[in-house]
DNA sequence: CAGGAAAATTGACACAGATCAATTGTTTAA
DNA sequence: TTAAACAATTGATCTGTGTCAATTTTCCTG
């Protein structure tokens, strides 16, 4: 039973961010008055691991993936949907570059909130700085559900998690058009882009799935499940 | 270059928490009178996954493991050392269990701080709510760093890397009694513990560490590192 | 629409490291 | 002190999944 509530790796923050919800007028001014909004085009880099961070960078509308890069390959460590931060981790005194690289999915939306500007409201504004808190916990908590089932499920549970994520919080259906090659759903599910052939093959042999070029369904929900949770 | 940030997937926690210097006195006393500070012995569970999380609890003295528990195998997500929280994320709104499991690795002095006393602080001081959240992006950082040796390291690198971090981060010293049995090294680097055996058989004979039961000594820590390095 | 590049697919093969089983060494407790 | 339980070691074997190479399909661009 306590397994349960890491029966996925799912990639996806799902908490909602209420923090500027508790700002006042002139805080929420503050912030806008020295923030940039911009878009960047479907497989544009958002930040780059290693440099130094001028901003908070917040996703008002888009997919965005967060990897580690490595020598050999990126570790995905989350994919974040509009209406979250994307990139917090330089707001800690003592840390003043990007820990992990961003890239867009799909054309997307971001503001760049300048970062002094943002401690500034946090020290002034304990309602604020609470909430980011939340956001922070809530994070942890993803990457460590994220790296229990990395670690733990072999290549079928994690391509099944993998599905049912998009599905559930990316699509919100069961038939989607997967944007993504199969080298990115492979990074994704932490294995070789190969091996995602085989194994999709194999669940649309067995009937789990449908697939059509880059059109995927699911269509036994629940076998797809037990298999997340087998691993 | 960008690697140098991750070479080893240290397992401690080694940002010093500055949190109570923020408090006032009043504060600093309310928090005192609602906590409860007792003795676990080496081996007890702290807290356990999934229960209801009732306290922040605070380790003021020892060595803990924290880990997530699955069907078959543990995870360790890290170990923390005196002056460092052992369980935050209960603080989260919305969520009140605990996500992990802590163990006393020794025996250890921990205080078991009233939650709800603890978010009443944080909500009427921003300077420790920005303390203790500065304290989660440490969190962060120090998972995806692990996350990311622990999946894309081979057995060797990952085993030197738990050698460099006792040695470095745990003890302080080349040679140290390792309190831990192999069972619990191959938990920690995350692989069978007849895995462990044999390597650590390999590095003896080629001179890197030397061993005598329980006894480990480094001899050859540049080599080590390399081996951590290359992965 | 052609042609070239990128992506997807498939099969053969290799290997790191897990598992299993047996043995030896070391505590613990009666 | 002697079982009995636990921990460590060692060898043999198995297997999931990565890598490599070849081919086909799809997509893009001029």
């Amino acid at each position: 039973m306590v397994e349960s509530k890491f029966i996925n790796s799912c990639t996806i923050t799902s908490r909602p961010c209420d923090c500027f919800g508790k700002l006042s007028k002139a805080e929420m001014d503050l912030i806008e008055n020295n923030q940039v909004e911009l878009t960047f085009k479907k497989g544009e880099i958002i930040c780059k691991q290693g440099t130094t961070a001028p901003h908070v960078i917040f996703l008002t509308r888009g997919l965005v993936k967060a990897y580690i890069e490595g020598c050999r390959d990126n570790l995905v460590l989350k994919i974040i949907s509009g209406g979250k931060f994307i990139a917090l981790a330089s707001l800690m005194d003592g840390n003043n570059t990007y820990i992990y690289s961003t890239q867009a999915y799909v054309d997307s939306v971001v503001k760049l909130i300048d970062i002094n500007v943002f401690k500034q409201v946090m020290r002034s504004n304990a309602a604020f700085a609470n909430e980011m808190f939340n956001v922070q916990s809530g994070n942890a908590i993803q990457i460590y559900g994220r790296f229990f089932c990395m670690s733990q499920k072999q290549s079928y549970g994690r391509l099944a998690d993998i599905l049912l994520c998009l599905s559930d919080n990316v699509f919100g259906k069961n038939a989607f058009e997967l944007e993504l090659t199969r080298k990115e759903i492979a990074e994704l599910s932490g294995m070789a882009q190969e091996s995602v052939v085989r194994i999709l093959k194999k669940f649309k042999d067995e009937n789990l799935i449908a697939t059509n070029g880059k059109l995927i369904e699911i269509l036994e929900y629940e076998k797809l499940q037990q298999i997340s949770f087998r691993g």
